[in-house]
DNA sequence: TAGCTCGTTGGACAA
DNA sequence: TTTGTCCAACGAGCT
């Protein structure tokens, strides 16, 4: 059998521990590497992730020994062109959760069948199956606590290593450069290249950085934004450059040979928990970044305020921790983990913007930008969501700031002008006596804004007094 | 089955 | 300054 096949690369821009890419090889035929540009994907990836992809294909190519084979349009056209060039027999690719990725994938399985074609698909991205935690009656889960119990007690089977000596079957690539996934005009991506370093090789790299020098203290310490004391392995683990389970195998190993580890290991295993439920969620409500979990929010009294969405993006609001992560976001395509909650509980709570807003502009914005972490924590911090976040919790985000951020290490990073702005009001500028020049007074007032707040959502539950 | 327990990340206020 | 208590929906998940 020397009838090539193709290896579809989509959310796993790895080698190792591939599933498809290893069964293709295996195959033992001649193997066509192929990333197409969807140009249907919906919705359609965000600027800052354009800009991660660019330089992971770069670094995939490079791990391939510039064999990749790059197209550009519609999956369901090209796969069947490629096959029809080059008399391919088969498909092995890695499974994407999103609704618009199953129902395009479904499509061309079902043609590739028909047509006498194999479809091979495998789990490259998750510790388990969206569907293969259920409740004990059989259904989807809807609470962390007891998912996570059932999913972190799994088997998650050895890891598989890098293929050798793979065989190319090559044939014509469109050039990366002419899909222009980089910005020019203007080029804002200085601060993501001073960030980050895609590709698997540094996914594998940070990975072990991480666990020698922050696992330790990471419990306390992840919660710390001016400490760089997270994996930061989010953009990695979004398109695959890494898998979970070769973090869990490594976080397995390190706390083995140091076992005053694994409280924090623990604590970290919970983050990438997480990520598994937002996936098993997703996966049962394609739905989830556009559609509130619960129905009744559909009813929500929320506003309209072009000068404050505004002010939220740019970080502009007066509140120095909401406006730094605002800033670090723009500027690195990333925000720490803390401020991410703080600053879409002040979307969402204080200015009684809706959380949809917030999470369309986290996805054009994060280079982690993952349909199914974005639209559950949106959901999550909104309290739409699966579970039963209480609604009076509300972020301060003075209070947050003084609690996480006690000396302004984070908020002067990225707010230079507060940088001069003793300790006592770093958090609170505005009761200076003379309030720095250059940053804006508190576009809402946090007392006010929480009450409002409290009474919006008490609509929802039309027993209770307003 | 019906009842019980529990829920990632907090804030306001009183003592 | 710190610590404790209240807030108190409601439905998932378990027994």
């Amino acid at each position: 059998m020397n009838t090539p096949v193709i290896i579809w690369f989509r959310r796993d821009l790895r080698l190792s521990d591939n599933p498809a890419l290893a069964a293709a090889v295996a195959a033992g035929a001649p193997v066509i590497p192929v990333y197409i540009d969807d140009i249907a994907q919906s919705p359609p990836m965000g600027g800052a992730s354009r800009w991660w992809l660019h330089h992971s294909l770069v670094a995939l190519d490079a791990s391939l020994y510039g064999n990749l084979i790059l197209r550009r349009g519609e999956p369901k056209k090209i796969i069947p062109e490629i096959m029809k060039e080059t008399g391919a027999s088969a498909l092995y690719l890695n499974r994407c959760y999103d609704g618009y990725s199953v129902a395009r994938d479904t499509e061309i399985k079902t043609a590739l069948t028909d047509a006498g074609k194999a479809y091979h698909s495998f789990n490259a991205s998750l510790l388990n199956e969206p569907w293969e935690i259920t409740s004990n009656s059989g259904g989807p889960m809807r609470v962390f606590t007891p998912y996570w119990k059932k999913a972190r007690a799994r088997d998650f089977g050895a890891l598989l290593s890098a293929p050798k000596n793979i065989k190319f079957h090559k044939i014509k690539s469109d050039d990366l450069a002419d899909w222009k996934l980089l910005p020019i005009k203007p080029d804002w991506s200085g601060g993501l290249r001073h960030a980050w370093q895609p590709g698997e090789a540094n996914a594998q790299k940070l990975t072990k950085e991480f666990l020698q020098d922050d696992l330790q203290g990471y419990a306390d310490g992840r919660n710390i934004p001016g400490r760089d004391h997270t994996s930061r392995l989010s953009p990695h683990l979004h398109f695959g450059e890494i898998s979970p389970r070769q973090i869990f195998h490594a976080v397995d190993i390190a706390t083995a040979q140091n076992h005053a580890l694994a409280s924090d290991a623990e604590n970290f295993r919970y983050e990438i928990g997480w990520r598994e439920f937002s996936y098993h969620l997703l996966f049962h409500n394609p739905d989830l970044a556009t559609k509130p979990l619960q129905p009744k929010f559909a009813q929500f009294p929320w506003l309209q305020n072009k000068k404050h969405f505004l002010a939220w993006r740019r970080g502009q609001t007066g509140f120095p921790i909401i406006d730094a992560g605002m800033r670090e976001l723009w500027t690195t395509g990333y925000m720490h983990n803390r401020v991410r909650m703080i600053v879409a509980s002040f979307l969402i709570k204080n200015l009684l913007l809706p959380w949809q807003k917030g999470e369309r502009w986290f996805w054009d914005t994060l280079v982690d930008a993952d349909h199914a972490n974005n639209a559950a924590s949106w959901q999550w911090v909104a309290g739409c969501g699966a579970d039963a976040a209480p609604y009076y919790r509300i972020f301060n985000p003075v209070l947050q700031g003084e609690k996480f951020d006690p000396h302004g290490e984070y908020v002067r990073r990225w707010v230079p002008e507060l940088a001069d702005v003793p300790d006592k009001f770093i958090h609170q500028p505005w009761l200076l006596p003379q309030p720095p020049e250059h940053y804006p007074a508190p576009i809402i007032e946090l007392k006010t804004s929480r009450d409002r707040a409290l009474r919006a959502y008490k609509t929802l539950n039309p027993g209770d007094e307003i």
